[in-house]
DNA sequence: TCTATTAATCGTAATATTACAATAAATATA
DNA sequence: TATATTTATTGTAATATTACGATTAATAGA
């Protein structure tokens, strides 16, 4: 047990959950708005901005990118990361469609 | 450790992780999309329309009735679940403004 | 080459999540 | 009251996640 039945649901419930899961934590909520305010690629001052230490930013930068929400492009000693634009895309469409199923004007109950 | 550091993200930061993680197991969004298809309350069947067994059901309608996004509502020996629309709706606010930051067209790294 | 700087990886402890069997609770009906 | 039906709760095993110290890897510059 623990561990999720990932085969009886299907592509699109699997995908919606994952992306989910990316946005379940705060830190990578903060990491994704940082990125976003700054509109360029940060190169380093993550683990400041944040507050965590340096281990679990990169944790947490690493999920993003195997998720392809973010990219990373080495600058010298250190790596600039940066939203990927065409997957963040992507992704809003996946999430939109799930937030704006609606209900008809029924009432239930 | 094991622990997320809520205290050092911002209640909104917090709020848009917390809404992620209900939506970031299968089953959970499996549920939500049936009871959205149905546009009613949903008596009893979703323990043999998602295939977990009857406790994991309650176990995740538990989480998702904590955060507000369905509500429940007894009827004899069974209990009937829908979506809360307007809990539904602010959560679409707070996920939306998240999801819909745009990048100004600037060239990247 | 040596040193400094920065990010990634490894190892591990603490906590959380997922799943389900067993059981309890609640209520309708015989 | 007794029984059947349905959902919630409890307990627990398996797995996942989070966090960070220690270390390694990679590269810039002396």
């Amino acid at each position: 047990m623990g561990l999720t039945k990932t085969e009886i649901f299907t592509d699109k419930q699997n995908q919606i959950a994952l992306y989910a899961k990316a946005f379940g934590h705060p830190a990578r909520v903060a990491i994704l708005q940082y990125l976003f305010k700054l509109n360029a690629c940060v190169c380093g001052d993550l683990v400041e901005e944040i507050g965590l230490a340096q281990p679990t930013i990169s944790q947490h930068l690493k999920e993003l990118k195997q998720l392809g929400l973010i990219k990373g492009n080495v600058e010298g000693t250190s790596v600039c990361y940066c939203i990927d634009t065409d997957n963040w895309e992507k992704m809003k469409t996946v999430m939109s469609d799930f937030l704006n199923q609606d209900l008809a004007p029924k009432e239930c109950c």
